[in-house]
DNA sequence: GTCTATAGACGGATAGAC
DNA sequence: GTCTATCCGTCTATAGAC
């Protein structure tokens, strides 16, 4: 009897996240309210208090349901047998770099959350962020699979990418102007590892 | 006597905006409240209003400020006679690249109100916005000078540049790590422009 | 030109009835 | 578990006295 309990509470808790999800698309992340919230799955505002502890634990779950959902995206992109690292470096590269873009600008709230500091007076707690710490060790797996392990090229790609990303979304949220420079970048960044190895 | 008058409010004008920019250097961009303002400057909340017709008008005097500031730090960037374009293009590109992320560095609450959208509800006024404009400008001349003026070249340098200051600012606001990668950065750039008009 | 007083709105969170 | 009622705080902006 407690499981079936549990159960249901935990459906609410998902209900809950999904419907501030779309909220966040609709008003913007930072103008979510717990009225609004509440309207949303029919309920009052107080009653989310029954779900959570706070305004903060409810971007929290957010938080950690989006670095889960890149992780599963990485996870497809990493087992992708359609393409071969060691045969072509530059094509394994453009793809995932294709694939992180096209789920950056899926949801803008969503990439706000997980990559900026847009919410006021928020940020994850040590539990949430520990999702997005894997989905870094993943990166790391996937460029490794290039030959890249060394902190200082990662560092060098991360900015390359996360730059890529945040032009894009800022300039041209829906368009492709920067997105399509990501045969370009994944090439420069080959060859000056490449360059780099050879001296 | 128009005059006097005139200038005393222009230089009121001043004193507000720079005790904004104090308070948010202290308090967070975002945290910025006319009441925590006025006290700065000696008065109370009201009074604010003879000299900004709204909040959103000081956020719009702040950001020109901040763009005429890098408008100027881009003159002597530009004018540097040290560095020779055409004779050094690398040590020209990354000079101008460390000078823009230390003004990046130097104030977050200034990067975040030029660069970001942190603050809610307000976007910059067509008047304030002009300013931004010519610094964007100055930056085309200054890529010019070594060579790079086609716009998709030109997207993707402002992807590159823009990452590193990202990232180092939101991982180690007062770090060197990404700066620090500014030479490879240049290097790896002029590369690839170069390997593209070679072919 | 600056003040007091206050309008008017919105927000997170809590108490306690049912 | 959900509700109503409400506390308590925040903020921008305005009215009107001095």
């Amino acid at each position: 009897m407690q499981r079936r309990v549990a159960q249901r509470r935990s459906r609410t808790r998902d209900d809950i996240v999904a419907a501030a999800w779309r909220l966040a698309e609709r008003d913007g992340l930072v103008s979510l309210t717990l009225r609004d919230l509440a309207a949303e799955v029919g309920m009052r505002a107080p009653s989310l208090y029954g779900y959570f502890d706070s305004k903060a634990a409810i971007y929290d779950a957010m938080f950690a349901q989006a670095y889960r959902e890149l992780s599963a995206v990485m996870s497809t992109v990493l087992a992708d047998p359609s393409s071969d690292p060691a045969d072509d470096p530059h094509a394994w590269l453009a793809s995932g770099v294709r694939q992180w873009l096209a789920f950056c600008q899926d949801s803008i709230p969503r990439y706000q959350l997980m990559f900026t500091r847009v919410v006021p007076d928020w940020e994850p707690s040590p539990d949430a962020y520990a999702a997005s710490i894997d989905s870094f060790a993943r990166m790391r797996d996937w460029l490794a699979r290039v030959g890249v392990s060394d902190d200082r090229d990662i560092d060098l790609w991360t900015a390359l990418v996360s730059g890529l990303a945040a032009q894009q979304i800022a300039n041209e949220p829906d368009g492709r102007r920067w997105v399509d420079l990501t045969d370009r970048a994944a090439q420069m960044f080959l060859q000056e590892i490449k360059a780099r190895t050879a001296s």
